[in-house]
DNA sequence: CGTATTTAGTACGAACGCGTACAATATGAT
DNA sequence: ATCATATTGTACGCGTTCGTACTAAATACG
């Protein structure tokens, strides 16, 4: 048993922290804007795109689909998407923008992004880099021990 | 106007993407134990003490009081955890591990150290305090950001 | 002393998030 | 073609998370 067993701890700790500020930071504004942070991510994958299905709009999200049914419902509540049937596949139900909901992604996406922008900048792009690559790493490593036996949705093997 | 001005995206993305993956790997081995994470990161947070009230809990565990009150009632009714009042802050509650509790602790709290431990292993410890810095300069950089004029509960000046 | 402000905890409503179960449709093997 | 199996989306329950409002107790201030 080596003495440095735990000494990842502070880094974990640091994950956890780092993305929670990072999603107070965003969310806070974003509420300003009307929307949740789901609810966003949604506008924000259904822009410029002519609609997807669920199962897309998962993947890209990073949303199971339970939870994708009552985000969608409250957007289509407020009129930002329309959901129809598939054309060729019975099962899909098509998702896309309404013309409120597309008004809304062009005012609202771009101002979130300059909202971030300048907390990003502070890093430098080598260092936004080699983070980047660190935390991939850590994530493929997360992945691979993870139980194969479990048959919940797969977002491993897809690299988008 | 630079032509990189949206080029932190994919770290931006990576942080999500790796917080959740964390998240999926850590939460799917607590529920194998019973509790959801939060109640774990309570469990967690009282072991080998003395108990403490709810407020230093939340800082602890990154959680806002109002969610507090919650876990604490189901960790309550599970008979994990006792709140007795203040002996000389009427205000005040101190919530203590139970008996039940204190053999939980002992029996969990390891054991999933050891589950995490291999992941972390894998990037090797200098890659994981180069992670842990450019987390904290990325989180410093957010709380810098942050509107000061919000004026919620600040977990912005605590170090622990 | 008495009032104002701060602090600790709870109550409540809305929205996630996940696991499980389920109905409807596709797909594949024989 | 038929039957087993997989996929798509929804329904539902439990637990969490946040914001806001509220009560009670402690402290500060005049």
């Amino acid at each position: 048993m080596p003495a440095t067993r735990f000494e990842f701890l502070p880094t974990l700790r640091e994950l956890v922290r780092t993305y929670q500020a990072f999603d107070a930071f965003s969310g806070s504004h974003i509420r300003t804007l009307g929307l949740t942070t789901p609810q966003f991510d949604v506008i924000a994958t259904l822009g410029n795109t002519q609609g997807m299905n669920c199962r897309d709009i998962g993947q890209k999200t990073l949303m199971v689909k339970g939870t994708l049914t009552g985000v969608l419902d409250r957007l289509e509540q407020k009129g930002l998407i329309t959901r129809i049937s598939h054309p060729t596949d019975g099962r899909s139900t098509l998702v896309r923008l309404s013309p409120a909901g597309e008004e809304l992604f062009a005012r609202v996406f771009s101002a979130h992004l300059a909202h971030l922008e300048p907390v990003f900048a502070l890093l430098g792009r080598e260092t936004l880099e080699t983070l980047r690559q660190h935390l991939e790493q850590l994530r493929h490593s997360l992945e691979k021990q993870s139980d194969p036996s479990s048959d919940q949705e797969d977002f491993s093997r897809e690299r988008r």
